[in-house]
DNA sequence: CCTCCACCGGAAAGCCGGGTCA
DNA sequence: TGACCCGGCTTTCCGGTGGAGG
């Protein structure tokens, strides 16, 4: 038997890098939050009405990811709570992500459950689960702030909850409640019912992107936490501010990028950070990502890639799209899969496309007509091996080689 | 200058699984 | 429960096209 213990404290001493890695996540609210003062200020003063006994003004938030919309919310409603407590004044803000919690019923329940109502999974009419939630949250003098972020990813499903949750004051004797909307998207309102867009968007704050100075005094602020002492040579935080704010000047990327370059320094045992661990870092996590956008693809599209995959290795690097649908389709025999026709085909390229894996050019061969010349943008081992792990296409692997020895004996001799 | 290749890409309709409503 | 609707995927149909070769 192994000396477990021994082998994690093993483990745990080996690491010279990082004091508290946490830190660095996404979910990590930061005590003071750098060049957001604007935006706390703004938002403190529409929810400090809570604190008079008011209802304070319903709020929308705008701004990409990464701009520290949800960090803020959190981060002002929990002085919020403090102060409230404080003053003997309570005030209560109810986080919702729309993302994992995305029907009527899921957030009403959610929230009923917040003040300990027993709500089961499904089953009950959504009538009763919101006048279950009323009577709840009514039972005393209170102020709710209902936070729903990613909220257009709920609105996809109607508005009826946005209707509901705005209109719930006049249904109440005792509480007030008022809502926090945030998003990513400015043009989600579009789609809503006028009253409740023009009712949830009584304020709205919009959160600009960060430059490459205010994300370099982010990772400054979380990389003392974060690391040990000196473990970080002097150019890592401007290089990685560098790179996030040329990508849209998220920080959550800057975040991820200074982490990850971390985890590489200590797997390779370095006793610091380096600007080559950050650049290599780049590359884990643009790789990280590539593989996670092929294994999402649908099969059609796997097989596709693959084709493109066997062409590529021939002599000449780019292809044509009828080249591709040839091969694709003997792939399809080969898998016993359904042949898609050439049309639907030249989509699931285009997508490819788009999604960065391939790049594409339409050209004109002239008499020999008009095509998109395609090639491949990733590395061909990694599409392979992430396209061989769909099951129904794992029989591919044996034929993997006699099927190119095929493929070569027929473009040759053309 | 015209032809004609090999495909592009828009429009519309069919199919299918899932959800809704009376 | 069945009628109905919706959205995503796919097929069918087809007009459109840049330029090598005649």
């Amino acid at each position: 038997m192994m000396d477990v213990t021994g082998f994690f404290e093993k483990m745990l001493a080996s690491s010279r890098i990082f004091k508290n890695k946490e830190v660095l996540r996404h979910s990590y609210t930061p005590e003071n939050l750098p060049h957001r003062n604007e935006q706390i200020e703004s938002l403190a003063s529409i929810l400090v009405s809570a604190l008079k006994g008011e209802t304070p003004s319903n709020v929308m938030i705008y701004g990409k990811t990464g701009t520290g919309k949800t960090a803020t919310v959190r981060f002002v409603g929990r002085e919020l709570e403090k102060t409230g407590e404080r003053l003997n004044i309570p005030c209560y803000v109810c986080y919702i992500n729309c993302e994992i919690i995305d029907t009527q019923y899921r957030v009403l329940a959610t929230l009923a459950r917040m003040f300990d109502r027993n709500i089961p999974m499904t089953g009950w009419p959504t009538d009763q689960v919101y006048s279950e939630f009323r009577m709840a949250i009514d039972s005393k003098d209170q102020t709710l702030i209902i936070v729903l972020d990613e909220i257009d990813k709920l609105v996809r499903k109607g508005d009826e909850i946005l209707y509901n949750l705005s209109r719930i004051n006049s249904e109440l004797d005792r509480a007030r409640v008022s809502l926090i909307g945030i998003s990513n998207d400015v043009r989600f309102t579009e789609y809503l019912d006028p009253r409740v867009r023009s009712s949830l968007g009584e304020e709205e704050l919009v959160f600009p992107p960060y430059d490459a100075n205010q994300l370099r005094d982010i990772l400054a602020q979380r990389a003392e936490i974060a690391f040990y002492d000196g473990v970080l040579d002097d150019n890592v935080i401007p290089l990685c501010s560098a790179l996030a704010a040329q990508e849209h000047g998220d920080a959550r990327k800057a975040l991820d990028l200074l982490r990850v370059s971390g985890e590489i320094a200590e797997k390779e045992n370095s006793e610091i950070v380096e600007a080559r661990h950050v650049r290599m870092a780049i590359e884990k996590i643009e790789n990280d990502h590539v593989v996670e956008v092929i294994r999402t693809l649908p099969t059609q599209s796997k097989l596709v890639l693959f084709g493109m995959v066997l062409l590529s290795r021939r002599g000449s690097r780019e292809f044509t799209t009828g080249e591709v649908y040839d091969v694709y389709r003997q792939l399809c025999r080969r898998v016993g899969m359904d042949i898609l026709t050439q049309r639907r085909i030249s989509d699931l390229i285009s997508e490819l496309d788009l999604l960065g894996i391939v790049n594409t050019v339409i050209v004109s061969k002239g008499r020999y007509g008009r095509t998109r010349e395609i090639t491949l943008n990733v590395q061909r081992n990694v599409v392979a091996s992430v396209v061989l792990e769909d099951f129904r296409l794992r029989s591919l692997s044996k034929v993997d080689l006699q099927y190119q020895a095929k493929l070569d004996s027929i473009t040759s001799q053309v």
